[in-house]
DNA sequence: CTGAAAGCGCTAACAG
DNA sequence: CTGTTAGCGCTTTCAG
């Protein structure tokens, strides 16, 4: 068995309490015994156990990354980066990071975490269950209407209005969407995104130039080739994401189309298979670490009473332009 | 203030101990009391308190996984796939994951977790630190000499072995390497089993047929066009990982090169990227989920008391022919 | 600045 | 099968 606070005291003849003030305020106690209690502690080998701490508190110092999504691996690359940045945000506060997905988050007692985090399509079960909980809560990369929580995600809007303008400024009137069935959220914003600025742009989306097609590689490029293969196909083609970006350009290349001179291929998200291809893929970044980053920073002034200004945190993606448009 | 099993045991009539024995081994009480105290704190809202229990059983039910590397981002796909293994087999069992990196966790306090995961290029100072708080460790992706420590590993020296008897059987006898600076464990063995298969298979390693570049995508491509651009270049390259086999590939277009006829391209770790590139990378695959899902067993059976079999586990890998080669 | 003591919510040994 | 009770290790009020 470790020693404990009371070891620490018999050895170095204060009271317990001194101890507990020589490690949790140290200003508070005089330094001579302050240093008679740090010399007692190195020789027991002592260190404050947390759970006690936790105990006496009534609070965890953790906060939990609960990642919702059904298809695909947990942490692919999206996921990766906000967890980078929730990361990033937690270890230079006091608090530790939990990660789970909503599927495992089943023992659900009370203080296992002082808040959570909720990543992609969370149910509203599930966060219904974290109210019950007491558990303060921030949605990243969702949002639920009507509740009004405090969210952070990217403006998926202006992610495809940075693509079209660009694609325009290249020249192009048939431009036409590659949609996907990914994260229901993201998806469907990207989609009447689409939709929405091209009619802006006036600009009319021909019969044929938007499909939706499963995210996965062979999927997109079967749709690719589907959407280039007709009488009159599009001379640029908005992807959803960058892995139905890479489906479309093999379909490009199975087809012998030039890229971008014969079809110009425009991803989203800018993830690391972009410079990976050639040519380069034009791609609209995502800047994902930062919504991990902003999401902790919310929940973890949430935890310090602080209530955010703005509930609902919107991240601004920018387009970087490659060889590929 | 959250209801605790006091205010249960109150409603209920049952004492507090019959009302933790209904949560924590419910077949020990009578269903008829069992009902009782399960309406009572359906009422009241009640949920065991997680800290109040860890802090009884003198364990927290809580591992984490400690990312140890200093290049690139920290959740990469390689360590993101152990993770993934990590937080599967963890799930399924009563324990849950905290993830943060060396770097990061400084504020090691007594019980905040009871084991480790310790992934890459551990400190030795970290893992005496570990060990000073009575932590149980497992290492991934790491080993450390003369500790024997419980460790996964994956077979590097047979991941190499598949590459090279593949290129040797595709008729090649003079085989390049381009090796990387990425995570120190690896890149050495991967390095080592090439001169020590290459010398078994009776194939002389030519002057300026072994070079050592950065990992990142740029480098690796520049270090290739050194390499293709000798007098007498080899005729296939074992890129040390993927990332590295990318920038290959890059090098080869900008040359002119056809791959595979005029060049073959190995690469290993067969990461997502693999199958976006043309023509699709040969690959060795490692299998990283499992190595995550092993560390995370060993890590668990061990904190049940149980001594592991084999302290070292070694994942073999499995080599996947595309059209690279 | 330091000490005594109460108590955070739960579990488990023991008694009935 | 159920109740009583003694802590787990720490923090914090209140006194000194």
């Amino acid at each position: 068995m470790a020693h404990t606070i009371k070891d620490v005291s018999r050895l170095s003849g204060v009271s317990t309490a001194t101890v507990s003030r020589t490690f949790s305020n140290p200003d508070s106690v005089k330094k001579a015994t302050r240093d008679k209690v740090m010399e007692a502690a190195r020789i027991l080998n002592y260190e404050p156990n947390a759970i006690a701490r936790s105990m006496k508190l009534q609070q965890t110092e953790k906060i939990a990354f609960l990642i919702c999504k059904e298809y695909g691996s947990i942490l692919d690359e999206f996921y990766a980066g906000i967890c980078d940045g929730i990361m990033a945000a937690t270890n230079r506060s006091d608090y530790q990071l939990l990660v789970s997905t909503e599927r495992d988050w089943t023992s659900m007692k009370r203080n296992q975490v002082d808040g959570v985090i909720l990543g992609g399509h969370a149910s509203l079960k599930l966060i219904q269950e974290c109210r019950r909980l007491d558990m303060r809560i921030v949605l990243v990369n969702n949002e639920v209407g009507g509740f009004d929580f405090p969210c952070v995600v990217a403006d998926e809007e202006m992610a495809v209005r940075l693509g079209i303008e660009h694609l325009i400024a290249r020249g192009h009137t048939r431009i036409g969407m590659l949609a996907g069935r990914f994260s229901p959220y993201v998806c469907e914003r990207r989609y009447n995104a689409f939709k929405s600025v091209m009619a802006e742009k006036g600009l009319p989306i021909l019969p044929g130039h938007v499909m939706i097609t499963d995210p996965d590689l062979s999927a997109s490029t079967e749709t690719a080739v589907a959407m280039m293969t007709q009488a009159e196909p599009p001379t640029a083609i908005l992807a959803a994401n960058d892995e139905i970006a890479t489906g479309t350009m093999k379909a490009a290349i199975r087809l012998g189309k030039r890229v971008p001179d014969d079809i110009a291929i425009l991803g989203i998200d800018d993830s690391r298979v972009c410079t990976a291809l050639e040519p380069e893929l034009t791609s609209v970044h995502i800047f994902r670490d930062q919504m991990g980053v902003e999401s902790a920073k919310m929940l973890l002034a949430l935890l310090q009473g602080k209530e955010p200004e703005e509930k609902r945190m919107v991240i601004r993606p920018e387009l970087i332009v490659r060889k590929s448009t």
